[in-house]
DNA sequence: GTCTATATATCGATAGAC
DNA sequence: GTCTATCGATATATAGAC
């Protein structure tokens, strides 16, 4: 009856879809923060001030706002991949400034929807939906061509021949999916520079050839470090508190912290509830385990070879070979982490906010070893000592062992050829 | 590791048994007085002296609570079908007896199944399952089967030749399921007997022929009654308040009014919830304004009929005359006191049990005029009083227009054959 | 098996924009 | 006068813990 046009199936109006859009937004920070099993409807509310019960009005359920965010990322990763491979068949430009387009799309992407990129991790509960699965696991066809075709006209031109391109392309693929979380709130702009100088054009100003490398004392300290992980391996003391940790621990790997319940835990070890609280005091006390065993591993193994009295170069190729094995070797532990609220999403005293600080320190560490190979003019100053380790670490701990085919020596002889001696580099 | 059989998969221990036919046995209770909707997961708990989360380790969702009920039920009705048909068939006994096993074997039923009986009512969510209503729904073939063969050598003996049996069967049928309704808790023998003997025998020492009964002033003033009720209904007043009675009743009529939302009726009558507010000041109010006018109505048509100073038979065959009418013009209001709450299980003033309240006065009233016709002489003493009116209204208000072809009537033809001269009377 | 706490979701009812 | 978006209460259900 009323005069203005109130078309009753049609869009929402200016004012409803601000704030749609405003719940969609709050909730994709939370979710980005704390993942989708830890952020509750009533965190959502709460950060969007209003009642838990009035965001149905808007999205008829948890998932469904997660799904819409997924959806928005999808249609601009398509689109993107289009582009890409378009730019790439085309090619007015020379092949490294293809290459750096696509590496900056994505980045762009990335940092746009960083809380896609979260829940991409998969870290859901039990329960989701089949739609949910569908929606993460979406890979546009065209973007690997477009890696594909990007990364092949770019091997005509002068580069580095050794470079293995399979793991280039998958390197660019995943890290700059990842840049959101390894570079959360920043301009896509320097970190896909930095992260197309660190592979193209490397951080070495002057690589020493493999054979020194594998010489360094840092090397050989890491070689002895990993000969103890897989040593370690074999003795294994089953008692049976262990064999609930470890059965958490795959557990964890597929599914993640939050979104794994006590009773999942406990039925896949075959025990009842009361059973497993018997012999572990908490679910908290079974990451608290698995990350502490990880992460002093790690911090022990990175010390061993930071020790050595190596210079920066022979350092951080240590530490690559380290990174590859210790994704191998702690494989589930390593995706514990990566699904987990890594950063400062968790609150203090929570088994993962400490494996952060932990890891907090290892990076520091890493950053004074660049720090001082910056200012020794053996690496050069691509970025700031921080932003360089960052990238490093994303790329470094990069699930390379998902390219078929690809070793431990393969993965950490790529990383030599593009991390430190660059791709583009002509040798 | 403990010595006694803790079979894992095994059948659950006695004590578990126990807890679980326990917290079966109090929803049963709470179903049956209050209905599915209306009786809530923390009602059962606390009735059941837990915690209602703990209702979860027995049973995985509320409605698998009601699904159990009614499965027991099923499973009961089947076999007491069977073994009715087998004894029907088999026929050692008079007809009449076979008639009265089986009026006696669903009468039992129904007592001992009186949650089930009332889930059966259909008092369900918009969200139940498809295999709640498919449980609901349920009809052994062997029931009608049996009644029919029951009634078929039931007719080959000395009986009352003008007794409908299709509608003798539907009454059985009918009446013996909702015996839980009418007569909660009691012993079902005599309320069986009853049942057998009103049907059977009727209530009238010598009832009157059709001639006299129709040119009653009983029957007079009831005729002017259901003329009136006719009459009103084409002075329809559509203002917009009435519109979404009417709509709101249709749906209560269908769903019961527990299990219907305030969304559901705004939806259906095309409007949004803001503009049902402005017009009808809460969900109670719809359904009040619906039983007030429906009980004001009934209330002066049986005083109508009852202050005609006929004698007691003319006066309840008049009485029949008016339900048979009501059933069918008010037939949703009708349904929405079926669905309800009709007895004690409302909590005072509600709508609900306002209206029972005023039921019951007019139950009183008919058994005021049932003493009076035994007291005289006129009506035999099958029962007490108050149980004669109970089964009378059991058996006028059955929806007889379910069974195809029996008009308003054949069905008050039928009564008279049935209830007052008895379908076992050879005339 | 049960408890306590809390999650997701729905419902009746209303305030206030248009 | 109508509709949208919201509220407050409460429902069903799950989780960690014992």
């Amino acid at each position: 009856m009323t005069p203005p046009p109130s078309d009753v199936e049609g869009p929402p109006r200016a004012g409803d879809n601000t704030r749609l859009a405003d719940i969609r937004a709050t909730a994709g920070r939370l979710f980005e923060e704390r993942g989708y099993a830890s952020t509750t409807m009533n965190d959502i509310a709460a950060a969007a001030g209003i009642q838990p019960g009035s965001l149905y009005t808007h999205f008829p359920s948890k998932e469904e706002i997660a799904v819409g965010l997924l959806e928005a990322f999808n249609a601009d990763l398509a689109a993107i991949s289009e582009v890409g491979l378009k730019e790439a068949q085309a090619s007015y430009a020379t092949p490294e400034e293809v290459v750096r387009g696509l590496v900056h799309s994505m980045t762009d992407l990335s940092m746009r929807h960083a809380a896609a990129v979260r829940l991409r991790a998969y870290e859901a509960p039990t329960a989701a939906t089949e739609r949910f699965r569908t929606l993460v696991n979406y890979q546009p066809p065209s973007l690997s061509k477009a890696w594909r075709v990007a990364t092949d006209i770019f091997a005509s031109g002068p580069h580095n021949a050794r470079v293995d391109l399979r793991l280039l392309r998958f390197t660019f693929d995943q890290a700059t999916l990842a840049a959101a979380s390894y570079f959360p709130g920043q301009c896509p702009k320097p970190v896909s520079r930095l992260f197309s100088d660190m592979q193209l054009t490397g951080i070495a100003v002057a690589c020493p050839e493999d054979a020194a490398l594998d010489a360094s004392s840092a090397m050989t300290a890491a070689q002895e470090v990993t000969a103890q992980w897989a040593a370690h391996r074999r003795r294994s003391n089953p008692d049976k508190a262990s064999e609930l940790i470890a059965v958490a621990r795959a557990i964890f790997a597929r599914r993640g912290f939050e979104a794994t319940t006590v009773r999942d835990v406990a039925e896949a070890a075959g025990v009842r509830m009361g059973t497993l609280y018997r012999r572990v005091s908490s679910k908290d006390h079974l990451l608290r385990v698995i990350l502490e065993d990880y992460s002093n591993t790690l911090t022990a193994g990175f010390e061993t070879v930071l020790s050595s009295g190596s210079p920066a170069i022979e350092v951080l190729d240590a530490i690559a070979y380290l990174c590859v094995h210790a994704e191998r070797r702690f494989n589930e532990e390593a995706r514990v982490v990566k699904l987990g609220s890594g950063g400062m999403g968790a609150s203090p005293d929570t088994p993962m906010h400490d494996y952060f600080l932990q890891s907090e320190r290892r990076r520091r560490s890493l950053e004074h070893v660049v720090e001082q190979g910056q200012r020794s003019g053996y690496l050069r100053d691509i970025a700031t000592s921080a932003d360089v380790v960052q990238a490093a670490r994303c790329v470094f701990w990069l699930p390379y062992q998902d390219v078929d085919g690809a070793g431990r020596r393969r993965t950490h002889q790529y990383l030599r050829e593009s991390v430190f001696r660059g791709a583009c580099a002509s040798r």
